[in-house]
DNA sequence: CCGTCTTTGTGCACACGTTCACAAAGACAT
DNA sequence: ATGTCTTTGTGAACGTGTGCACAAAGACGG
C-alpha cells in the first residue's frame, strides 16, 4: 500500500501554475519560429493564434514569470525566447537515456526535434543482448547491465522508458535507484514512484480511446436512435446494481442512453 | 484570422467530465488485467491503487456513468469493462490511418496496443513515391494521392498523423476535408481544424521540457544559490522592460532568482 | 428478521484554471 | 509637453476538477 505515490500533488510547488508551465514550450516554439524569420516583437494577440491560445491566457501565463513586454509594443522575441529557457531549464544541457530500443525507442532516437532544445541523447539502453553495440542513430546500444553506471558516469536525471509493459515498473525502479528524479514513459503502466520523482507519460491507446469517445458522442447526436448496445449484451451485473440513470436532478434531461438491463 | 478554432470550448457537450473521460481508459486497463486474472469483483480502493488514482476521484468518475456496482461489495469486473468499453465507444470498430510512415509510423504501426481495442489500421500512407507498396508492420504503404479514396472507402473518421511538421497542416486540411473528425496529432505543431474537429498532440519535446522544468526546480531549491543564468546574457529587452518581479503581493516571499539584468 | 459491517455514491468546500474587461503604461505624433 | 492610441498586466467572476467525510445501501451472519 505504501510502495510509492503516483498521483502528484507536489507539483505546486512555488509560483507558476502547471498548466503555465505546460504551455510554456509551446510559447517557445512559436516564439523560436518568429525568431528565425527575424521578428523583432510580437503582440500577445499574434503569439496567441501562433501558439493557438487565447491572448488573456497568454499574457497571464507570462505574468507569473514577470514584467517582460512593453505596453503599446508587445514582446521582444529574442529576449522571450531567453526567459522562457530559462525558466523552463534549457540554458542547461539535460543528457537522458532511452531504455527500450525497440521500434518505438529507435523512432525517439531518431527524433531530431530532441537534440534541439537542450535535451542530448546520453545512451540507449536495450536488455536484448544481440543489440548491443549495435549503432541506433549513430548511437551505440549498451545492455541494461550497465544501466546504473551509465546513469552514474553521465550524471542522467531524466529518462525514457519505451519498454514492453512488462519491463516498465523493473526498468523505472532501477532508474530511479540509480539517481533518475524525472521519468517519460512510453509503456502502457502506471508507474509506482517514490515521492519527488515525476512521471509523465505518454499513451497512445489512451489519446485514440479519447478521441474514439468524442467521435461516437459526434456521431450519436447527429443520428439519434443508433447509439445503443451492438455487441452481445455483456456479463448480468452482480445483483441489482443496475437501477436509476439521472435521477437525483443532475445530468442533461435530454433522451438519454437506457442503463443496458442484461437477462 | 478566421481560419479555424484551434481550442476545443465545445468539450464539455453532455454529461461526463472531460477529466473523467480521460481516466476511463485508465481504469478499463487496470479492469481488464483484472478480467484476465479472472477476479470477479474490486473494491474502489483496489481498482483505484492499480489505476493510480484517488479512491473518491474513481467513485465519482463512475457516478458519472451510472450506478454500477454494489455497497458493500464493490464492482463487478466484467460488467464494468462493459460499460466503460460501451461508454468510450470501443465495442465499435475504429479503421484509423496514419500517415507518415518514417521512424515513428512506422513505430505506431508496429504498435500491439492499437489492434488489441477497437482500433483497426486501415492503411498507412506517406508521400514518398518509393515507400508504395512496402510493407510496413504487414499493411502495403500507399501514396499521399490516394488519401481522399482511403478515407472514404474505409469509412475512416479518426486520423494519425506522423509527418514532419511542416507537412502536418497540409496532411490535417486533406484528412479533415476528406471527412476525418478526430486527428491524434505526433508532429511538433499547431494544428488548424474546423469546429467540430478534435484534435489530441502527442509531443516529446514537449513533455521533455515539462519535465525539465521540475527537474531544474528540484535542484534549485536543494542547491540554492546556483540557478542562475549560466549562458550568454541575451539580447537586452527593447527599453526598460525589466523592472519588478513579484512585487504586487503575489508569488512566495523567499529569495527568488532576480531578472538578470543585462547591459 | 434484525443487527452489524463494508463499501458505494454524493453533498460540500476548496483549489485550480480560464476568461472578461479595464485601468495603467508607455510609444509616438504634434 | 501634452494628448492620443495601442497593448500590457491583472482584479474579479466564473467554471471545472479534487478530496473529504458521511449517510444510505446492501451483504452477510446469527
Amino acid at each position: 500500500m505504501a510502495t510509492g505515490r503516483t498521483h502528484r500533488p507536489a507539483t505546486r510547488s512555488r509560483g507558476i501554475p502547471e498548466a503555465t508551465v505546460a504551455r510554456l514550450p509551446l510559447y517557445l516554439r512559436a516564439l523560436t519560429a518568429l525568431s528565425e524569420r527575424s521578428v523583432p516583437t510580437v503582440s500577445s494577440e499574434e503569439l496567441a493564434a501562433a501558439a493557438g491560445v487565447n491572448s488573456a491566457k497568454l499574457r497571464k501565463d507570462f505574468s507569473y514569470l514577470g514584467s517582460y513586454g512593453t505596453r503599446g509594443v508587445g514582446y521582444d522575441v529574442e529576449y522571450l525566447v531567453y526567459q522562457i529557457s530559462r525558466e523552463l531549464g534549457l540554458t542547461q544541457d539535460w543528457p537522458v537515456v532511452i531504455v527500450g530500443i525497440g521500434n518505438l525507442g529507435a523512432a525517439l532516437a531518431n527524433y531530431g526535434g530532441f537534440a534541439s532544445r537542450g535535451f542530448r541523447v546520453a545512451a540507449l539502453i536495450d536488455a536484448d543482448p544481440s543489440m548491443a553495440g549495435k549503432p541506433v542513430a549513430g548511437i551505440p546500444v549498451q545492455h541494461t547491465d550497465d544501466l546504473e553506471a551509465i546513469i552514474e558516469e553521465n550524471g542522467v536525471s531524466i529518462g525514457v522508458i519505451a519498454t514492453p509493459a512488462g519491463a516498465a515498473q523493473q526498468v523505472c525502479d532501477r532508474l530511479v535507484a540509480a539517481g533518475v528524479t524525472s521519468i517519460l514513459n512510453f509503456a502502457p503502466t502506471v508507474l509506482s514512484v517514490p515521492d519527488g520523482v515525476d512521471v509523465r507519460k505518454v499513451d497512445l491507446s489512451i489519446e485514440l480511446q479519447i478521441l474514439a469517445f468524442h467521435e461516437q458522442r459526434k456521431a450519436g447526436e447527429e443520428a439519434p436512435g443508433e447509439g445503443g448496445a451492438d455487441t452481445t449484451p455483456p456479463a448480468a451485473p452482480p445483483a441489482a446494481a443496475v437501477r436509476r440513470r439521472g435521477e437525483e436532478s443532475e445530468q442533461g434531461p435530454d433522451g438519454d442512453v437506457p442503463a443496458v438491463m442484461p437477462a
